[in-house]
DNA sequence: GTGTGTGAATGCTTTCACAGCA
DNA sequence: TGCTGTGAAAGCATTCACACAC
């Protein structure tokens, strides 16, 4: 019975999916809890506001101590209306006239993604690019600690990567429990993917990364976000070909349209 | 003055962004041309069009000479009425009460993801992911042969990395033209992202794949698609965190609402 | 009967534009 | 005066539901 649900993000459809879960939920009895507010913010938000924290990370180390939502649009790659939208959506922590202090900025948003807990990561299949990411050490921007790594061939099992041993792929369960793994990279070949979810899944892993080119079937609970390479050259590559049939040689320049936002 | 467009897709804003571009311009004179339809092609949908190409291919692997559009709307983990407004956009190819003849879909969604085409990739950065995307070999799917890798280190240039020698990125305009390079591949460190995305540029490369946690600024005419791991990760904690202090526990397992559907 | 193709309806997301506050 | 915060409007994407073709 299998129930199952698209899956979110990203260089699959790598723009697809936005909503889904992410619906303003009524809730019926209204819920003090400080951060229910959580809820109500779209999963296209979401995403922006991990790359603002990027950014105002950035404009810290400059040693900024406030900004405008103009010129964190225009770092961010959004226009202005949007960004204050996206920041609306987790409180008012601007001061009009001026506009944002980088540090109140920084702290609210890792609070709403959940950045004050540490995230242990699992990787699963240590292959060209299960190196790679175990390589990254850390795991981007920190916070990510990488704890575990999976194979299941047998030459890899107690080689470290990245400084950690590789375990056995039938360990999986004991060893996601010991380490607190609260995230599942997949990074097999595409054969292997969906059983490695299951196992994943069935360890309480309930959040999975999956770099295989298959598409996974979850139970509702666990959250799935996907990076496909395949599938972003294939749109490259759909780009590509409308350049070269498409458009009418002087109009070529203008359809971009002004959907970013022109800087100054 | 550089213009500036929110980056499509993915890993990054793994959500959002679906729309921008791909908006159905009116075209004033209509064109005959066959497939300016192609115009009219939302970017989610593009993406997912790739999907679906994955799954018919395996289904004929298989052997399978038609599908409907429910059993491959299931396999590609969507609904039917989506799965068919998709394939609506490039043609009408199926056959009422029956479904779709698989080899005739594979072969209209290469032709619309301009598949039929190589497109040779480059890829600048040969750090830890440079090295597992040069090791790729053809690249997914073949149709995107790796065919320039470039990075800054003096110790690597001319050391042959998956069958390509490294080319030093001052090449990069000679070594793109001689080799009709039409996508660009950035796996450099954050800083040397955007200096690396100008070059491309001027070297005549109009699409780019991202991996450099940075918002690339580039002209309207180029296209560019992201992979963010740290975005990728930090919308998984959001879910966590979510999870954590959000629903109330009764209500934990119905509020994935039903948004995929129900397999059988 | 069966399953496609599609207009119409719904629901998000983005953009606009301005009231309100420093 | 300057910039945030936000209702309202516009624009897209998804879903519904049914006519139509086989």
């Amino acid at each position: 019975m299998a129930a199952q649900r698209g899956q979110r993000n990203g260089v699959g459809p790598a723009a697809p999916n936005a909503a889904e879960v992410t619906a303003p939920i009524p809730r019926v009895a209204e819920v003090p809890a400080a951060r229910e507010r959580a809820r109500a913010i779209p999963e296209a938000a979401v995403a922006r506001l991990a790359v603002y924290l990027r950014v105002l990370s950035g404009l810290q180390e400059q040693g900024a101590g406030t900004v405008s939502s103009e010129e964190l649009a225009v770092a961010a790659g959004v226009n202005s209306a949007k960004l204050r939208k996206d920041l609306s959506y987790i409180g008012s922590y601007g001061t009009r006239g001026v506009g944002y202090e980088v540090a109140v900025l920084i702290e609210e948003i890792e609070r709403i993604l959940g950045l004050t807990r540490k995230h242990s990561v699992a990787v699963v299949g240590i292959g060209n690019l299960g190196h790679a990411l175990a390589n990254y050490g850390g795991f981007p921007g920190r916070g990510f600690p990488v704890s575990a790594l999976f194979d299941i061939d047998a030459d890899l099992i107690g080689v470290p990567v990245g400084g950690i041993p590789v375990d056995h792929i039938d360990d999986i369960t004991r060893v996601c429990a010991e380490r607190e793994v609260s995230i599942g990279v997949i990074a097999t070949p595409p054969p292997a993917a969906q059983g490695v979810c299951d196992r994943l899944v069935a360890a309480g892993v309930q959040c999975i990364l999956n770099f295989a080119p298959v598409v996974l079937q979850v139970p509702d609970h666990v959250e799935v976000r996907k990076v496909d390479l395949a599938v972003e050259l294939q749109v490259l590559s759909f780009h590509v070909a409308r350049r070269a049939d498409g458009p009418a040689p002087a109009s070529a320049s203008l359809n971009g349209r002004v959907d970013g936002m022109v800087v100054s």
